[in-house]
This record gives C-alpha cells, structure tokens and sequence, in this order.
DNA sequence: GGCGCTAAACTAAACGTTTTGTAAAGGAGG
DNA sequence: CCTCCTTTACAAAACGTTTAGTTTAGCGCC
C-alpha cells in the first residue's frame, strides 16, 4: 500500500495538518520543513487524489464526451483538450457514445457520478433533454462543434455556415452556375448549416440550386467517392463541388483519380479539413480548414473558467472562423451552359 | 448540491447502512425497499464515486497513456480500449505524454495519484524504467503495440517482424530483386521489428539487401512522399517497396499517383494499416493490417483481469497475428535486372 | 517576569461511501 | 413461554484528505 499522511506525520514527528500544509504550499518553521521533506521523500509519499477529491469536491477532471472516437476531427479535438487541460493540471475522462443518445445520457450520468468538475461534449443529437440534467447539478458544460437545440450551453463552434457561404459564393463568382455539394448527415448541426452557408451562397451569387447536385451522405470517404461518381454520371455534370466533410474529401479525391477528371479545368474542388493530404495532392485541393486545435483549446479554456466559478456571460457560444486554404483545385469555370458559345464558336468540351 | 446516502436515508427513514445496501444489491424489507426506491427517484440520488473510490480503493477508472494523440493507429486503439473498460463499468483516463518520456513519466504519476486501479500505455521510449514504479506500487500495466525494455510487463502486440517477413518473402518469390523499404522512426519497438523483418524477409527468400532502398524516417505522410521521390530517383529502380507505418502507405501512394508509376507492372506496393484509403483506390493497396481494435480489446481484458486479481501467467504477451489484405497493387516482378534479356531479347522498359 | 501578539502546530470534524461488530425483529421448535 | 437461529437493520469506524476551532511556542515590550 502506498504511504498515506499519517505515515508521513508518523515519521516526521509532526501532525497530519503539518504535512497538508507542507504539500499545499504553506509555511512551516524550518527544523519541520526538513523532517517533513525528508520523510515524503523517503517513503516516497504522493497525496491521494481521491481523498482530495471527496473533501474539496473538486476532482479535477474534465468528461470529455463525443459521438465517436474513430474520426480525425473528434481526434484533433480531444487532442487539443487534452493538451490545455493538462497544462491546468486537470485530467480528461472519456466517453465515446456511439452517436447513441440514450448511451449519451448514460455515459454523461457516469461521468457526473464521478463528480467530473466539468463536461466538453459533442452533442451526438440535436436533442439532448439530459444536457440539461448536468446544468442543473451545476456542472458547467461546454457544447464543441455542434450546438445542443433549446438549452442554454456554452459552445465553441466553427462558422460553418458563413465558411461554405463564402466557399460557393466565390465558385460562382468564377462562373460556376452548376456547383454540386456533397453533405454529411442531416441530423448533426454542423451538416445542416454547411447546407444552409451553401444555398445561401448560392442565392447570394445569383445561381440556382439543382436537387440533383445535392448529395447528402453519412460523411464517410466511401460516401464521398460514390456521390461524386454519381455526379460525373449526370448529363449536365457539375463544374464545381464543395465536399463538406473531411472523409467526403477524401472520398472525392479518390474518384477524381480514378474517373481521372481534369482539375480544376473540368471540376473545382473545394474541400473541408483534410490536412493529412490536401497539401500533398497535385493539384492541391482548396478547403475550408476549421480551427479544429483551436476549438478544443477554447472549450477547455471556457470550462475551466466555469469551473473556476466565473459564470459571466452564460451562455457564451464562441464562433471561430474557419480559414479557407489555398490550392490549385479552384478555377474560373470553363464550361459553357449548353447552348453558348465562345469567341470563335469552340465549345469547350 | 446532489443527495447524498444521508439525505435519502433521513426521507426513507431508514439508516445509510440499508441505503447503501440497496444499491449494492442486498435484500431488504418490502417496506423499506419500497420506501428506499421511492426516496432514491424523489431526490434523484446518484452513488458518489468518488467516496466509493475512496471507501473500496477501487476507482473503476483504467488510465491510457499514450505518446500522441495525433495518430489514427493510437486512436484506434483507445476507441476500442474504451469500448471494452465500458462494457465492464470502467471508465479512461486519457493522457497524452507528446512522445517525451519525462512527460510520460510525470502523467504516469499523475494517473497513480488518482488510483487508476490499471494502466494501459504505448510506450514512448524503449526505455522507460518509471513504469517500474507503477508495477512496484501493485497497479497493473499492460503495454500495448510496444514492448518496453528489460521490464517485466503484461503487453499485447502484433507480429510486426514476421508479418513484414512474409510480406517481403513473398515479393521476393514473385521474382523481385530489388525490394525498398520505407520505416518509421528506429526510436520505436515496432519500426525496429519491421526493419528485422524486411531483413529477414530477404534474407530468407535468398535476395540481398542495398542500403540505398532502406528508407528511415519518421513515418509521416510526408515523409512517406519523399521517400518515394527519392527511390524513384535511383539509377536502379526498386521495382517494388514496402511501406510499414500507415502515413508513409498514404504517402508512397501520393508519389506514385503523382508521378504516374503503373502499379503493378512498374512497382509493387504493400503497405500498412491503412483502413480508410487503400480498399478504395485502384488499384487496391495490398496491406499488412494489424489487428488495432483486437489489440486494444485485449489489452483492456487482460488490465481489467490483473485488476481483477487474477496475475497468472505474468507477464503475458499476447501477439496476434497480422492480417495480409489483398489488393491488386503486387504482381510479378516484370523488370529484367541489367544485362538480362526475355526470350526474344526485348528488354520491358 | 508578565502581558499581548503573531506565527505555527495541533485536534477533531467533516466529505460520502462501505463495512464491522451489534442489536432488534421475527419465526420455528421445544 | 423460552430459546435458538435467521434475517434485517443500526451505529460507528474506517478510507485519506482539508479545514475550522484551539492550543502552544516564540518573541518583543513595558
């Protein structure tokens, strides 16, 4: 068994509250100072961070909940927090829920009995009657890249919408009338405004949205290979997509290789957060890069100020700009609509 | 503030004793039983972990160590370790060390000082004598993926050297001389199996080995690039390569795509790991796949075992085999070392 | 030396559980 | 009715800390 206080106080000739003392940074007359020095060091003593725990009630520990852990970008995130709350001196527990709510709610209920002083999570449903349940036992929770519908929570999010907005908008003002989006799931927050930022940006362009160059997926590469290769079988193929998703990306990429597309003279790509490759690609591909390290950083640093009892603006919802990264895969749009012509009447394809 | 065993007691009026037995499992008078449930959902009681952690010695809390967050291997691993601590009640404490073995040395501490009742970690450094400590204060440490030196210590690992042994064997029986080798970092257990194994792995089917096809790197995307860059360059060619870290297969295939190297007529590829891509390109990567899910499953039964109580067999080091999945990226060796000629003396390229 | 003041140390009571003696209640058997 | 046994409940002592309430030690000053 490892050596508690008292062993240490035993040892020392002194009492438990000396020893508190001594480890919590107060002053002590020297002649102790050394005997209590000497006695952790011989038997090696470390406080039990359980006891310190039941007594203040601060465990210093952070639930860190997610829909699932296989995911580059839930990974980066958890990364990242990790990494800040490490620096505070707090550790991470983590749940992977499964994208289930009811597991959801099972795991956070874990994560409260263990008097977790906080929670970042990554809200598997728009739902989530049991977020509450935590806001309620004063456990400040911070909502990461999704926000949790019809409660009030803190968030660090990414500006999803305005980020595709912008991404679309630009296509079109390079000519692209038929710029084709292939979404992940429907039922995260992050799929939907990703949705919106393009209609919006496509009506804010003056172009018209087509159903047919609308593919929502479930995000994984295999969707995003198979969507793209659907769009290629199109009479009027796309000249443009912007795959809003990581693996869907990478899922284009793939079938851009394979149908070997010309890029960007047949197809503009637009991507989002693929570090991994879309540097490394020829042509590069262009994406939208959310400041994923920065999301965790901002969660964590948010909810450890929560924890530190600084309730100011509640709720704070943090929206961080996405940055858009350069490449070769965006160009003017060389297709011209059935029907039109260029200087000396050659149609481009 | 949450109900504690008091609070219902005093509602169920009934003593602590009948509360705690009740939620142990006990049996109790209809009556009480009756009144104790009613009380538990009026104040919406939660046992305390904390206090039972503190009480029992048991924290129900396994702590990951691992040297970076930042890798789809790691984060397969932890996926499926939490997986398998959950299905048992078991929560994880989740640390990254950054690859620094003073880091990990002082997160070792701090997860002992929380009483993780097991650890489970990836080694950062061949050396690494504070998990003796660990071992020393009776918490059980399982190693996963590598083998740390010189200690005793439960460990689940893959074939790294014979998986890459035959692997290369069976490049040499289709007739290729000049086989490459692209590796991670030497720092590390498993890059240093592979290496032995590619040696062998000639060795074995009787062909010799160059320096000049030995690649060491580091094992990320980009170095996986490069390095094929380079061997491309070679006045010899390797007319097939091995790539043994899942970022250097992702890279090897970019230089390739890049460079529009015909696999497998040109070069034959075996890589590794690589789930999410190489089922999807043609044409299909042939893969050393390690078992990571089956590791991390393992590792967490035999934590949750040595927990348990049961230390027979210590130390167990489980190894399980590597899978080879196909692809169509290897084929028989097409190019004639220097001087050679086919039948009617047509040299292939 | 006695008084007052401050700094340092001590004792004991928490924190929310589990668990170890004990005691009360409830039958069964004589 | 009494005894004996079994079942169920109780009170109190842990577990290893922190901390509030007290006591002691040390020192300067009249």
């Amino acid at each position: 068994m490892a050596a508690t206080m008292k062993d240490v106080a035993r040892r020392a000739g002194v009492s438990v509250y000396t020893i508190s003392k001594y480890v919590n940074g107060g002053t002590l007359k020297e002649k102790n100072r050394k005997a209590v020095e000497e006695a952790i060091h011989a038997l090696g003593y470390r406080p039990n961070a359980i006891a310190q725990s039941l007594r203040t009630s601060y465990s210093r520990t952070v639930g860190v909940l997610v829909p699932t852990l296989d995911s580059r970008y839930n990974l980066s995130a958890i990364a990242s927090i990790e990494r800040t709350l490490a620096q505070y001196g707090y550790g991470a527990l983590i749940c992977d829920c499964g994208g289930d709510a009811a597991l959801e709610e099972e795991k956070l209920d874990f994560l409260l009995r263990r008097t977790v002083d906080g929670i970042i999570l990554i809200p598997a449903d728009r739902q989530a009657p049991h977020i509450a349940k935590a806001v309620r036992r004063n456990v400040p929770v911070v909502a990461l890249d999704r926000l949790p519908e019809g409660i009030a929570c803190d968030a660090a999010l990414s500006n999803n919408r305005e980020a595709v907005q912008a991404a679309v908008k630009s296509l079109v003002e390079l000519g692209h009338k038929r710029v084709a989006f292939i979404g992940g799931s429907q039922q995260t927050f992050t799929a939907r405004e990703r949705m919106y930022g393009y209609l919006e940006g496509l009506r804010q362009g003056g172009a018209d949205n087509f159903d047919e160059y609308i593919k929502q997926t479930d995000g994984t590469v295999e969707d995003g290979f198979r969507a793209m290769m659907d769009l290629w079988l199109l009479p009027e193929r796309p000249t443009a997509v912007i795959a809003a998703e990581s693996e869907l990306s990478m899922g284009v990429f793939l079938a851009v290789t394979k149908r070997r597309i010309f890029v960007p003279d047949e197809l503009s790509i637009i991507g989002y957060d693929d570090q991994s490759i879309s540097h490394l690609v020829r042509p590069a591909i262009c994406a939208v890069e959310q400041p994923v390290e920065k999301l965790g950083d901002i969660a964590a640093k948010l909810v450890l100020r929560r924890i530190g009892g600084d309730h100011s603006g509640f709720p704070r919802v943090s929206i961080s700009p996405s940055q858009m990264k350069g490449g070769e895969s965006v160009g003017r749009c060389l297709v011209m609509p059935a029907g039109s012509r260029i200087g000396g009447g050659r149609y481009l394809r």
